[in-house]
DNA sequence: TATGAATGAGATTTCATTCAT
DNA sequence: CATGAATGAAATCTCATTCAT
């Protein structure tokens, strides 16, 4: 009858639901068949498995996430943080841009962040952490170690490399609308910007 | 045998480490049973059923972390932020105090904060939360009103409070030294103080 | 296969007989679906639970009983007991109605009555007692307490409720034809309406 | 400490509430123990099992009953009934005896009655019933078939057996106090007579 | 006498997944 | 393309009973 996609496309929507109410581990593939008016079998048609399900779902946001941060990473990469100066708002853009990007697909993003225990994804929050520490860190630790008799405080770097996305998580969860996320988002830049700029050098003998 | 306290005490150890692996809710009582050596059954004489095991892991724990908290909570909302001038490490007894608290349970705070999905405490960390979002909140909305043309930006009281725990779950997961967790959380207590002194406030028309 | 139906089929005839067995609290699913040939899954997919399966093997016959005992009591209670002259005979209809049901349905009445400990059923002579109780009770009291110096003993309104009720209960459990069954309830009926004739009535000082 | 007396009546007691409160199979070893504030074990020094706990509050009184019942029974096998002419309250010394019997040992007798299923008592019911239907039955069917044209209508019999013997029951399920239940089985004694005086006489061609 | 720990077999139920049709 | 039946393995929990101490 030509209802391929409609099929397939409601069995997404019911998902979606499903997965945003319980989490992958607590969802019923049932539950997502029976609201979407198919019987269990018929979703096999369409996707491999539980977890195929829940990919069709964030997989694209998933990539296309991953690739922006990554472009940004490397980006900022090249910077000097030494003669680097902070001007209120000068994030703004790449910040605007993530927040856009995250708006525009606020549901496999809450997916990804907070509901994909028991997939591959489970683990996605920590894997952006990592990036933005050893992308951040290894360049502050770069810079810190040609000051004299100062380094960097490893812990600080992490800390603040996982605040940072968490701010983030924590937008998607508190705030619906767009614009007042961005309006929030600048004092918190601001004092993520402030922990970067003052808080990851120590002395040198404070280290282990 | 003489094993009469054993069975129990290698059930609490099983347990803990099947909780800690696969959290609450898919941690299985026959795994937990097999690998201390005794049938189904035997847990249920010790424990009245799953969470039960669960909470003689964690319940003192969090019966004393919680009366901490709202002590140190209590004590701080008499103060006046008005006249508050900070001084780097002024904080320190309360947070040496918690973070010992913290690490001397290390593995029934992690069981709390981290492994609790299915249980009773399940929503410990929001709780805690919105403690402090309450205590400390409530106290800088006063302060912050009572400045013409200003107010206290909520999303960032919010905010604060929450990185502010997490950072405390963080520490737990990533420092395993006590020493060093409390030389970390000196500039992080800075970066956190130095948040809410400065960026909680913002003009009156930015409001909704 | 073709066993489309069968196997509810199947499950239905199993499960029959594992109640009739054993009653409803004593019988195990386990041997229901082994008995059937499936494993012990499959009942689930037609029926929600014990219970469920249960209900499937006596819940028309449960409201077709009722409904037509409702229809009956109601009729009667019309009816002004005082003018009331017993002729043999003359409740044939009625009970040649119901024992047909009840023979049309013999397993499932025998389920009901006898076998439903443990279910929503559990109580359903006792429903049927008191439906009887106060329908012919309510009459017979307005009738009796309009003589003078008499009243109605309600411990025998009670008592014959009872017994008339357990007599289509012992008709079941003792005799498998109807057509012998029919015949036994002639006397039998012609001694309990004797008894709600003539042994209902006490003296008013017999009361306590 | 010389309670050994004491422990296993404190047992007893318990044991008869909880047979009481849900029967025999529903009955919980462990809440009589606890209530008897003894462990598991305990009981089964006294008690060779579950059901030799049961006993011990039943077969004393069983025995007895059924004694005295088979006396009874004998004896009124001899009476000739052709001869017989009922006069009112001419049952009353039996009756008497026995619902004393059955009053002074209620609890016993309940238990017999209606929370044995599942022990080797589980029939006494049926099997008193049919003690006094072959009995009464006999000797009734002896006079009868001595009746030109005439014999007895062995289902109305039995269920003569059946009913007189619930009635019994059905004392003490709803009459809690002795002097009241005698009162109420004088007419329902003079019902139950009626049918055995009156309907158990079927023409020889209703025969089957 | 009595304890307290432990057994072992059982119970019902859930669920993702498969496959012939 | 989809159904509907069935699988099979897992889950938690209950309970009478046993036995060394």
């Amino acid at each position: 009858m030509g209802n391929d996609l409609e099929t397939r496309e409601k069995l997404l929507a019911c998902a979606r639901e499903e997965f945003m109410a319980k989490g992958f581990a607590n969802a019923s593939m049932r539950q997502i068949c029976t609201k979407a008016g198919v019987t269990t079998g018929a979703v096999y048609f369409f996707f491999k498995d539980k977890e195929g399900l829940f990919s069709a779902l964030v997989d694209d946001t998933y990539q296309s996430v991953m690739q922006a941060l990554q472009k940004h990473l490397t980006e900022d990469a090249k910077e000097d943080l030494a003669s680097y100066v902070h001007e209120p708002g000068d994030h703004d853009p790449f910040v605007e841009e993530i927040i856009h990007v995250l708006y525009a697909n606020h549901d496999a993003v809450t997916l990804l962040l907070s509901k994909s225990s028991g997939t591959k994804y489970e683990h996605v929050v920590d894997q952006v952490i990592d990036m933005i520490d050893s992308s951040f860190g290894e360049n502050a630790i770069r810079t810190c170690d040609s000051i004299p008799g100062k380094q960097a405080n490893r812990y600080m770097i992490h800390w603040l490399s996982h605040i940072s996305v968490m701010t983030f998580v924590h937008l998607l969860t508190h705030i619906k609308d767009e614009k007042k996320a961005l309006r929030f988002m600048k004092p918190a830049m601001e004092h993520l910007i402030c922990g970067w700029t003052n808080y990851i050098l120590e002395d040198k003998q404070d280290n282990e």
